[in-house]
DNA sequence: CGGTATTGTAGCGCTAGTTAAGCGAGTACCGGAAGGT
């Protein structure tokens, strides 16, 4: 087996060696064995199930959750000869959709979103083929957005019922335990093996600045950008900031170039931005957390939070982006009192009022005593009730696991609608609850005047393992003699502007 | 003291407009009709 994977290795991507936990989980795999791999490395983790997908007969099927991501894949394995792949999305218009669709069995390797995967058109597809491996990518998000973000992450489970349950690989790059037994949960309970791999990066040093104002935030952040003047992500839980402060940056700093990024911006241009700061032209990105996912710079030294990210999961993921080529890199907090407001209030916006949830049930039952069975569409209930859509998706979730919504239809019946209107009191409550004390963990760690690292890994590994070199502010160390290295700014904005246009052609 | 804060996909609908699309179709499920006992 192993020579065979080695051989196997060899032929499709000329290398000699596997990397760390490559081999492991691919034995597993070819066991038909339910697999979940926790590899902290960006790179390496797709060899994971290409290979089997190569090497196999039978399809195998790749949940990601960003559409670049796939197209990235896609894009990376037609360069190097492998056709028969796929992605199976929105970029496609009806017609290559349906090509692809009726043709699913001419693909080794087809990457859909989870989304996708609700449509029974599709379903019914996948269903006459074999399907030997059923990859979840990132799998972290079934249990970071699949409750009430992205809900369509929670129906997976079902899903691999419905495709009489072939194996599943759940990959990521940070899961804490906590979060590895809510994937294996939401998959259905599946008995998977493990192979999890640290996640405390040992060259990645942290430090905490407390600040009286924005003034004097502005001025550490700045006077930390000129001192370690290399690549750098800043992480902001607004928009706004992230681009008000860019323009600090770049009056104050016109040597370092630096842009923003966040959800609000179009496509092209976030794709944009993410390629230059790849390739070296941009130095410095102000960002929100919708910057990272498929970002593998290696020479990231400086990850600095403007604002503070809800929980330690997302702190840990973010700071990782930092010093992927081993060598030593730093991470900034920078905190004012007033900050903790802010993910309170995101945690508050993701989940309903009990107030519009009695209004939202008044309402759709006003519509069923009238003869209405069909599900409104989220425009029409905003009309009449003030709830977010991310607020609307978690309840859709939850009326249809109750049998209020099957299909498109409501389903009347007085006491299973009161007793929903409990159960979901009681969840929404645990659910808050729950997040609070996520986001007081980040707190407690911010305040600790123990070994950072220590507090940050604790809940997460058995073993912390020691710093290559600097530790934490609270072990004593310092930023003071830190070698400045020099970095040439390529300024080639529109050289890239041509080459981009060129790889979206293709 | 008041305002203000993230994350993404898909989209058979009726848009936006001195823009163009070109609507294509497999399957499961349900209710009703036809036919069997």
């Amino acid at each position: 087996m192993k020579t065979d994977l080695q051989q196997a290795l060899k032929k499709y991507y000329g290398y000699d060696q596997f990397r760390t936990g490559q081999l492991e989980i691919l034995e597993s795999v070819m066991q038909n064995r339910h697999t979940l791999g926790v590899l902290p490395t960006g790179t390496g983790k797709s060899v994971c199930y290409q290979l089997p997908a190569f090497m196999r007969s039978g399809q195998v099927i790749v949940v990601s959750p960003l559409l670049s991501l796939m197209e990235d894949q896609v894009k990376q394995l037609r360069a190097k000869g492998f056709k028969r792949v796929a992605a199976l999305n929105s970029f496609l218009n009806y017609e290559d959709k349906q090509q692809v669709t009726r043709n699913l069995a001419s693909y080794d390797l087809l990457y859909v979103s989870p989304e996708m995967l609700q449509n029974d058109y599709l379903i019914s597809r996948l269903m006459q083929l074999e399907i030997q491996l059923f990859v979840v990518d990132e799998a972290h998000c079934i249990s970071q957005w699949g409750k009430e973000f992205r809900t369509d992450y929670l129906r997976l489970a079902e899903v691999v019922r419905t495709l009489r349950n072939p194996p599943v690989l759940a990959l990521t790059g940070t899961a804490t335990p906590e979060v590895q037994t809510d994937i294996q949960h939401l998959l259905g309970d599946l008995e998977m093996e493990k192979h999890i791999y640290p996640m405390d990066r040992q060259n990645i040093a942290y430090f905490v600045q407390e600040v009286q104002d924005q003034q004097e935030k502005n001025e550490t952040m700045l006077a930390l950008l000129r001192k370690i003047q290399a690549p750098t992500i800043i992480y902001f839980s607004s928009r706004n900031m992230a681009e008000s402060v860019a323009a600090l940056i770049r009056i104050n700093m016109p040597d370092m170039a630096c842009a923003y990024y966040h959800g609000g911006m179009e496509n092209e241009d976030r794709i944009l931005i993410q390629q230059q700061f790849l390739a070296g032209q941009l130095q410095i990105i102000c960002c929100t957390s919708a910057f990272g996912m498929g970002v593998d710079k290696e020479d990231v030294r400086l990850i600095i939070h403007y604002h503070l990210p809800n929980d330690k999961e997302s702190f840990i993921q973010e700071v990782g982006r930092a010093g992927r080529d081993g060598k030593e890199s730093v991470s900034v907090v920078l905190y004012s009192t007033g900050d903790w407001q802010i993910p309170v209030h995101l945690i508050e916006q993701d989940l309903p009022e009990q107030s519009s949830i009695q209004q939202l049930m008044r309402n759709l039952y006003q519509r069923v005593k009238a003869g209405m069975t069909d599900l409104p569409a989220y425009e029409l209930i905003l009309q009449h009730i003030p709830i977010g859509e991310t607020q609307w998706r978690f309840l859709l979730y939850q009326m249809e696991k109750h049998d209020i919504v099957k299909g498109n239809q409501l389903q009347y019946n007085a006491q299973t609608w009161k007793d929903f209107l409990e159960q979901i009191e009681k969840l929404v409550g645990d659910r808050k609850k729950h997040k609070l004390v996520q986001l007081q963990r980040m707190k407690e760690w911010v305040y600790t005047d123990t070994c950072r690292r220590q507090i940050l890994f604790a809940h997460f590994q058995r073993t912390v393992r020691p710093a290559s070199g600097r530790c934490c502010d609270n072990c004593g160390d310092t930023l003071q003699d830190w070698e400045t290295v020099p970095v040439s700014v390529q300024q080639d904005a529109a050289g890239w502007r041509e080459q981009l246009r060129f790889l979206l052609q293709q």
